[in-house]
DNA sequence: CGTTCTATTGAAGAGTATCAAGCCAAGTGG
DNA sequence: CCACTTGGCTTGATACTCTTCAATAGAACG
C-alpha cells in the first residue's frame, strides 16, 4: 500500500513551507503519467458535468468560468504554462474550461493508481496547486466585490506580469477583451476604456493590434491597484 | 511514523466521493487535540502576518475578511458552526478573522505533531474544508463580478438557509448589514434597499429587530438568485 | 426615558452598462 | 498586390443601477 500524500509531510506541508518544498512550476520533472493533448483557441477543455480530470498547462493558456442561466459568465481564472486547474472534490467538474489560444495541456484522468504509482511529487502539486487557486481567487472576490475599473485593470495587468515574469518586455495578451471583461467583472466597453486611459496617463503602452502591454510604470500601477 | 494523510486515501479521494466518507459536519467526534476558545462579538480570531492556525466553529459565526489601505473590506465568507477556516498554504495567515458574534471555536495550532498522532480524520477534514473553501469561492466570485444586488441577496440567504438547514423555521441573521455589504460587494444602503423589496414582494418575512428572515418563497428566491 | 447603535428611507450624484457607430488589423479572394 | 470582408477593439451618447450623503426610525440597554 502506496502512501499518496507524502507521511509525515503534507499536513505540517500544509502548513509551513509546504509550498516551498514542491513548486508548482517544475518545467523538469517529467510526468509520469498524464497525456498530452493539443487544443486550438476556444477548444472546450471540459464542460460543468464533465467527469473530472486535472490539467497541468504546458503551454498556450486556459480560461475556466461558470455561466448563468442567461448567458452572464464568469470567468474564475486564467491559467498560464506551469499552472495545473481542473481539481474538483466531486466527481464532476462544476465550472467549464477552454483553451484561450491555441493550447497544449497534460491531462492526469482520475483512475486508480494514476497518483498512487507516482513518487508524490505530482500529489503534491495538485495540493499545492488547490491552495494556490484559493489563494486567487480569496485575491480575486476581493477585487470583485471592491474594486473600480481602473483599480480592476491595473490589478490584473499586474498579475499577469508576475505570473510571466518577463520584467521590462511586453507582456502578452492572449485573451481577448470579452474575456477580461468577464473575468474583472465588467464589459468590454469598461475595459477598453480603461486600457485606453492608463495608456493615455502614460502608465502602460499598446502595440497597434492592443494584444499586448508594457507596463511602463508598474509603481504607479501598484498604488492604483490599491 | 505515521502516515498524515490516509495511505491509499487522499489522491483518489481528491477524485471520488472524498467528500462522503468526511463529512465536515461532525459534531459527535470530540477532536483530540486543539484547544477550545470563547470569543465575544467583534474580537479578533487572528489577523493579516498572524502565524497560522485553523479553527473549527463550535457555536457562534466567524468571518474572514481582507483590506485595501483605505479601508475597504471584502468578507470572502461566513463560517458557521462545523466549518473550518484558516487554512493556508504559507506560515502566515493572507486574511483576518473575527468572530461574528459570542462564539466557540476550536483552535488547531500547527505543532508538529498536532496532525500526525491523529488517526487522520481531521486531517481529510481539513483538505475537505479546504475543497469546500475553494468551491464557495468560486461561486462567490459569479455572485460578486454578475449578479444584481437583488440577485445577490437572494443567493445569499438561500446559501445560507441550505447550510443552517433548518428549513421553514426562521433564519438567524448573526451578522450585521454592514458585514453582508461587504461580503455581497454592496453598501449597507444597497442591502437594506434589497432586502425591504423582497419582504414587499411577500418573498420574505422580518422580525422587527431585522436580525433574522423567513424564506416565504424559496422558490421565487431561487428564480431571482440565477 | 434618554442614549446609542443599527437599520431604513430619501434625494442626488458617480460609475459603469447599454446602445450604436466607427476604426483598425488581419484574413480572403480576385 | 489590392479591394473587400470580418471580427475585435475603441469611442461616443445616453440610461440605469448602485453609491453617497443625509436624515429618520426603531430596537436594545442602562
Amino acid at each position: 500500500m502506496q502512501t499518496v500524500l507524502a507521511n509525515d509531510g503534507l499536513l505540517p506541508a500544509l502548513g509551513t513551507g509546504f509550498l516551498d518544498q514542491a513548486p508548482v512550476l517544475r518545467p523538469a520533472a517529467e510526468p509520469r503519467l498524464g497525456t498530452r493533448r493539443t487544443y486550438e483557441a476556444d477548444a472546450e477543455v471540459f464542460a460543468e458535468g464533465d467527469r473530472s480530470a486535472f490539467y497541468k498547462v504546458v503551454s498556450g493558456a486556459a480560461r475556466t468560468y461558470k455561466l448563468l442561466s442567461d448567458g452572464r459568465r464568469q470567468i474564475d481564472a486564467f491559467h498560464l504554462p506551469g499552472d495545473i486547474f481542473g481539481v474538483e472534490a466531486g466527481e464532476e467538474h462544476r465550472f467549464s474550461a477552454e483553451a484561450v489560444t491555441d493550447t497544449k495541456l497534460v491531462v492526469y484522468r482520475r483512475e486508480r493508481g494514476a497518483l498512487t504509482s507516482d513518487d508524490g511529487s505530482l500529489a503534491r502539486e495538485v495540493v499545492s496547486a488547490m491552495m494556490r487557486s484559493l489563494e486567487r481567487a480569496q485575491d480575486h472576490m476581493m477585487l470583485l466585490g471592491r474594486k473600480s475599473a481602473k483599480e480592476r485593470i491595473a490589478s490584473f495587468l499586474l498579475g499577469l506580469s508576475e505570473r510571466v515574469a518577463q520584467q521590462g518586455t511586453s507582456l502578452d495578451l492572449p485573451m481577448s477583451r470579452a474575456d477580461i471583461a468577464d473575468h474583472l467583472g465588467l464589459t468590454v466597453e469598461s475595459v477598453s476604456r480603461a486600457v485606453t486611459q492608463l495608456e493615455r496617463d502614460g502608465l502602460i503602452e499598446l502595440p497597434p493590434n492592443r494584444r499586448a502591454v508594457v507596463l511602463r510604470n508598474a509603481a504607479a500601477l501598484r498604488h492604483i491597484a490599491a
